[in-house]
DNA sequence: GGCGTTCGTTCACCCAGGTTAATAAAAAGC
DNA sequence: GCTTTTTATTAACCTGGGTGAACGAACGCC
């Protein structure tokens, strides 16, 4: 039987997994292809399932009352993706997620993530430890936007996702380092001097 | 024997306990008194226990490379404080924590805390709820910061804390808020008219 | 290859918040 | 009560980002 490599090897860094239990795991996905432009998730849907992401790009926004969007992050290759809150409760999503690229992503139901809980030795550990690692995330992100000045968030930017760069548009960028895109050129002309 | 009522009270919108387990829960916690100015957790230090606010009132600030402070939250009577990335990991703080107020605290050490969540039905249970709850609370502060114009956020503080007007120095909201003295006197001037 | 659209940069102007310092008001000490 | 310290407001000036529009470059599409 085959397995997700990539997939496996995610959960390895957080738990430890018999050769069973890899296929058990690796056996609860279900791959789902997008187009450019797709959404995994949409403001008001409920996030019914966990997704890792095999291959693509994705950005996470909201949608402000003026209409506007705010760019909060993005997602490639290895990386999870979900709405946590919505995922949750099952509370409709204020978020969206979006693909950039023609996307794949191995998903994994709310019903299947507890059989995981309660089924796999570590589950449990599993489970507490991806809430951490959000919450750790959270809060760094919560830091930056207290402390850092746009200038430094497009330096760290840079510096967190060096590919992202050309991988995506300036104007996502712009607003996901909280500026317009006309002041994000002026940064990156006063670096460049 | 007697038992913390509001600390038992606050255990009970999370999860359900029997008598036993309500003295047990009690019996794991040791009142701390703090003066005004004391520090609950300094900058550096590890976060080795969490605490639950019988009276007083508390702020949580970061110091930045300028020197200049953060503040980033407040705690008053009935609320949990913790650095939680500290004392999950007993990694150094990068927060501290002040009293604004004589404040006394029913402190639980990490220790206590994993006998908690071993030897209460719904300890683990009680253990993921506030993880989650403070992914959320962390969440839903960052959206405030992407979507919120420095007025918006004023309004949502004396909104969510209309008491707190009265107990906390201005120079401490306006820096919660995330502008300088200055500006919030302009906002609160705008808003008066 | 040529056409249209999309995207990034630049300009001129505007404005909210920062900065510094002065002043006024309120608390705290004695 | 009076003095000292702390805190809040105000004013004048500065600055960085927003806005709207123009321009040019890059990309897609047929």
């Amino acid at each position: 039987m085959s397995i997700h490599t990539n997939l496996i090897r995610s959960f390895g860094y957080l738990i430890h997994l018999d050769e069973a239990e890899k296929e058990f795991i690796s056996s609860l996905f279900v791959s789902k292809q997008y187009q450019k432009n797709d959404h995994f998730l949409r403001e008001g849907q409920v996030c019914r399932e966990a997704g890792f992401i095999e291959k693509g790009l994705i950005r996470y926004y909201n949608i402000k009352d003026s209409g506007e969007e705010v760019t909060l992050d993005f997602g490639k290759e290895n990386d999870w993706t979900c709405n946590y809150e919505s995922f949750l409760d099952h509370s409709p999503s204020l978020r969206n997620i979006e693909c950039l690229e023609p996307t794949e992503i191995l998903t994994l139901s709310y019903e299947n993530l507890q059989r995981i809980y309660n089924e796999v030795k570590e589950g449990q550990k599993f489970g507490r430890l991806i809430c951490e690692f959000l919450y750790l995330q959270a809060i760094k992100k919560l830091n930056s936007l207290y402390t850092d000045l746009p200038e430094q968030r497009y330096l760290h930017f840079v510096n967190d996702y060096p590919d992202l760069q050309q991988r995506v548009p300036q104007y996502y960028i712009s607003s996901f380092v909280g500026v317009k895109p006309p002041s994000l050129s002026r940064i990156r002309k006063r670096l460049s001097l």
